[in-house]
DNA sequence: CGGCCTGTTTCCAA
DNA sequence: CTTGGAAACAGGCC
């Protein structure tokens, strides 16, 4: 389920790692799943203990002893678990670290889009991979001026990762609706005022679910995403739902609320 | 069986 | 060359 705030609440659990003991080995289980060279990757985490974690929007990178970091990428199904005995290992463990205390750090992943991979620096990553700065440290101005400039539907240039890194689809469809703007509507088109309310509205959609550690059974009654995955109605006019496809995304919105 | 799904990358067309 | 849209990737569920 990982968009920024399901990544964040990830990079808290495995801060627990932080007081483990080094890593005995690590093991793959699916190939897939691991981007760098499978004996590097070995060879660099081999008797490392993790000293720090880091997040910028959905990537969960945790730094080694030596400042290499070990990056974890979740696709649309990845999450990660801690375990101590094998009869427990969680279904769709994809990779998995082992502490010589034996406790286990598995990537799960059941849809196989989630990566790992060995970086050597978060700034070149950033750079090579056209990773934006976070969601949640972009400026009104240059949220403003990277949106504006886009021809596409609103909601997909929301999705661009390059420029304010960590939203997904759900949190695409709650700003837009928090801020009663049709998700169709051509970016450039929108008026200053609607611009400065999607960048408020992402702004408190974040942190909002951010500090419900993205448990959306804890989110207030007026987000929509609640009603969304129960197939209910909109939380302010009562109307039902309607579904359309955007960008080739499934995208839930209100007629009334969010008229073009 | 067909359709759907929280993400990214790649390919193709305009 | 840039932009944007669609397809591809996998597996499970309804």
């Amino acid at each position: 389920m990982p968009e920024l705030p399901e990544v964040e609440a990830y990079r808290l659990y495995v801060e627990e790692a932080l007081f483990e003991s080094p890593i005995q080995k690590v093991e793959l289980l699916r190939e897939k799943v691991m981007k760098s060279d499978w004996k590097n990757f070995q060879t660099a985490t081999q008797g490392q203990g993790f000293i720090s974690t880091k997040r910028i929007g959905k990537y969960l990178f945790m730094e080694l002893d030596s400042h290499q970091w070990v990056l974890f990428h979740f696709g649309m199904t990845g999450k990660p678990e801690f375990y101590q005995n094998e009869e427990v290992k969680p279904k769709h463990s994809r990779l998995i670290i082992h502490f010589e205390s034996g406790l286990k750090l598995a990537f799960v992943c059941m849809r196989l889009f989630g990566r790992v991979e060995l970086v050597e620096s978060i700034e070149q990553y950033q750079t090579d991979h056209q990773l934006g700065v976070d969601a949640l440290e972009v400026s009104e101005a240059d949220f403003i001026d990277y949106v504006s400039a886009s021809k596409a539907a609103v909601k997909t240039v929301l999705l661009h990762q390059k420029a304010f890194a960590g939203v997904g689809n759900w949190i695409a469809d709650e700003v837009l609706f928090q801020a009663g703007i049709h998700p169709e509507e051509k970016a450039y088109q929108l008026s200053k005022k609607q611009l400065q309310s999607i960048f408020k509205e992402l702004q408190e959609v974040l942190r909002i679910a951010v500090e419900k550690q993205a448990d959306y059974h804890a989110f207030p009654d007026h987000f929509m995403v609640k009603e969304r995955w129960g197939d209910g109605n909109c939380p302010i006019c009562g109307e039902e739902l309607q579904r359309i496809v955007v960008g080739g995304r499934g995208t839930y919105l209100c007629e009334q609320e969010q008229s073009k």
